[in-house]
DNA sequence: TAGATTGTTAATCGATTAACAATC
DNA sequence: TAGATTGTTAATCGATTAACAATC
C-alpha cells in the first residue's frame, strides 16, 4: 500500500495501461486481474499484487474500471506530464531514438540533441539542430530539461554524464555500455542491448 | 555448475565480457571478481556465484585469467558464432537498429529486411533491399536466418510472427509493444521500451 | 609464509504465487 | 441468492549476499 512499489511491478504496470486503453476503446467497462495478466504474461495474483500498491481499489466479483484505473495510472507513472528530454550523442541509435514516435505517447519528447563531434553540430535532425555539449549547462534550466539520453560510445558516456549532472538533470537513461558514477540523488536507468542479446544468443546457440 | 544459469546472471556476463577485453587490450592478465562485479554494480560474491555456471575457474588468490575468461563467455555466449537475423517492420526503430553497429561486436548481422507496406519494398537500407513478408518463408531457409526481429506497429506483430514461426525462426527479439502467442519452443525475448521508460518516469514524477 | 581471492554453502532478502474470506 | 473476482495473508520460490575453509 504505502511500501515502495518493486521495480517488476512498477515495469508491468504500462503493459496493463495498454490493455486498459485497449478496452477503453471496445468500450469495455471492467478488465479483470486474468485479462490484465494475460497482456502481461503473468497470472492474476501477480496483477493484484501490483495494483496494490496503488490507491485505485477494484470490484470484487466485477474487476477494475478500465477507464478509471487507465487515468489513475497515466498519473502514477507521469505519463501525462510532459517530460522534456535532451539527448547526446547523435548516432545512428540517438538519430533513431529522436525519431521514434513511440515515446511521444508515454509523455517523453526529446527537445534538444547535443554532440561533441563539430563534423555534426550545426546540422538538424527531425528539426532539432545538433548543439555542443557545452551549451547543455545553459539550456538544461532554459529549456526546462529532466531527462539525459545518452546515446554516446562507452568512452565518452561518464565525461557525458558529468556534465549532465553538473547543469542539474537527475534522471539519466543510459544506452551506453558502461557503468557511470554520479551522485546518489542522480537515478540513472542502464539499456544494455548487448545483455539483452545474451539471453537470445545463449538460447539460439544451445538450440542446434 | 551443471544448473541452468538464471537469466538475471546470464544478462550480466557481456558486462564481465566488456571488462575483461578492456583488461587484455590494456595487457592485464588477471581480473578479480570484485573488479568484475565494480563494471556491473554487483558485489563480488555475486561475480562468483554467475561464473560457477561456467566451465572457466578463477585461482585463489590471483583471480580470473582475463583472455581466457573473456574467450571462453564468446563460446559460452554465442558471440563469435554469426548470428543472422531478419528485421521485420522498417520503420525508424527498425532503420536505426539496421545501422546500429553495436550488434555485429555480438555477432548479430541483421541480412535481410522486410515490410508490408508496397511504398517502401524496393527500397534500401544499410544495402539491404526490403521485401515484401511473403518473401520470408524461403529466405529463412536460403540465406540461414535464425533470429527475427520485429519492429512493426502492435497491431502487425502478431501476424508477422506467426510468419516468422511459420519459416522456421526459433528465436524472435520482439520490439512491438504486445504479447506475441507463440509455439512452445519458440523463444520470445520482449523489448519493451515504454516498460523501462515507466520506471525514470516515475523516478522523475517522484522527484518534484 | 602471509596475503589475497577463490568456490561453495548457508542465510537472507524480496518477489511470485496460492489460497481464501470478503464483497460486489 | 449464486457466481465471480477482489484484496490480502501466508507459503513458496529463486536470486542475492555473507561467511569461510581451501588454495594460489
Amino acid at each position: 500500500m504505502n511500501e515502495h512499489i518493486p521495480a517488476p511491478s512498477l515495469k508491468r504496470l504500462p503493459i496493463y495501461y495498454r490493455r486498459l486503453k485497449d478496452a477503453v476503446k471496445e468500450k469495455i467497462t471492467y478488465v479483470s486481474s486474468d485479462e490484465l495478466g494475460q497482456s502481461a504474461g503473468v497470472p492474476a495474483a501477480q496483477v493484484r499484487k501490483d495494483l496494490s500498491y496503488l490507491e485505485e481499489k477494484g470490484r470484487p466479483g466485477v474487476g477494475y474500471n478500465a477507464e478509471s484505473l487507465a487515468k489513475h495510472l497515466e498519473g502514477f507513472l507521469g505519463l501525462t506530464e510532459d517530460k522534456k528530454a535532451a539527448l547526446i550523442g547523435v548516432g545512428n541509435l540517438g538519430k533513431a531514438l529522436v525519431l521514434y514516435p513511440g515515446f511521444a505517447r508515454y509523455g517523453l519528447s526529446i527537445v534538444a540533441l547535443f554532440d561533441n563531434d563539430p563534423a555534426k553540430t550545426g546540422h538538424t535532425v527531425a528539426g532539432l539542430e545538433i548543439l555542443p555539449v557545452k551549451a547543455l549547462m545553459n539550456a538544461v534550466p532554459q529549456m526546462d530539461i529532466n531527462i539525459g539520453l545518452i546515446t554516446a560510445p562507452a568512452q565518452a558516456a561518464q565525461e557525458i554524464a558529468n556534465a549532465m549532472v553538473e547543469s542539474g538533470i537527475k534522471a539519466i537513461w543510459n544506452f551506453a555500455p558502461t557503468r557511470l558514477e554520479v551522485p546518489d540523488d542522480v537515478f540513472v536507468k542502464n539499456e544494455d542491448l548487448a545483455s539483452e542479446l545474451a539471453v537470445l544468443s545463449h538460447y539460439v546457440k544451445r538450440d542446434r
